[in-house]
DNA sequence: ACCTTTATATAGGAAATCTACATACAGAGA
DNA sequence: TCTCTGTATGTAGATTTCCTATATAAAGGT
């Protein structure tokens, strides 16, 4: 219905652009304490698709001598996290209307 | 890492138990205009999965002359729900650090 | 009689996730 | 020097979940 694992990338590149390391340390420090952290193996395959499909590009830029990839949201991308966005704020709505 | 769908029919039986045609109405229209209507497909089969889990139990009982199968958020489903709870608020948290 | 809605469910294929492994380089410490 | 840890990017295979289509049955409307 709705890879919240990939939204939560979009988000994170929606703050800034990163490479794949970096995103899934920052995913792993996101999700701490609540889920387990993110793994190489889902993240990079994750990455993937979202350019498959263009919600994000990527490119090869120098950083301190090493050859990183970089990630960054497309407009098609911050289409799709405004979905999650108001998902979010119904999920809130909901919650404080049956009071848990 | 974690099932958004899942969750969301935790979120609706914790609100009232329900039987399964009744969350998949709920699902459907809380889901309207950003997602997919829930398919009974997806709906029964997650249905099963968490009651082996144990976050639901089920229970067949009669209303107005029908036998319907309810479904109860267990006290571990409940628990599992505040972990949602818990994320969703760090998403807004986010988001709004980010200003987007 | 026929159609729609309610109600629950399975089968099979597609997609996503998780576990494990593979590679390479850089720096720290014994 | 050798080894270990951390950085950095990925693939292979199995498991799990999801989607599409189908099946059944009963009730109510036209």
């Amino acid at each position: 219905m709705f890879s919240f694992h990939d939204n939560l990338i979009l988000m994170m590149l929606a703050k800034k652009e990163m490479y794949g390391y970096e995103l899934m340390k920052s995913l792993t420090e996101f999700t701490s304490g609540l889920y387990e952290p993110t793994k190489s193996g889902t993240l990079y395959p994750a990455l993937k698709r979202l350019e498959d499909r263009g919600l994000i590009t990527s490119e090869m830029r120098e950083h301190e001598g090493n050859t990183l990839k970089y990630y960054r949201i497309t407009e098609k991308g911050k289409t799709r996290l405004e979905r999650m966005w108001t998902m979010v704020s119904r999920i809130e709505e909901f919650r404080s209307k049956i009071g848990v």
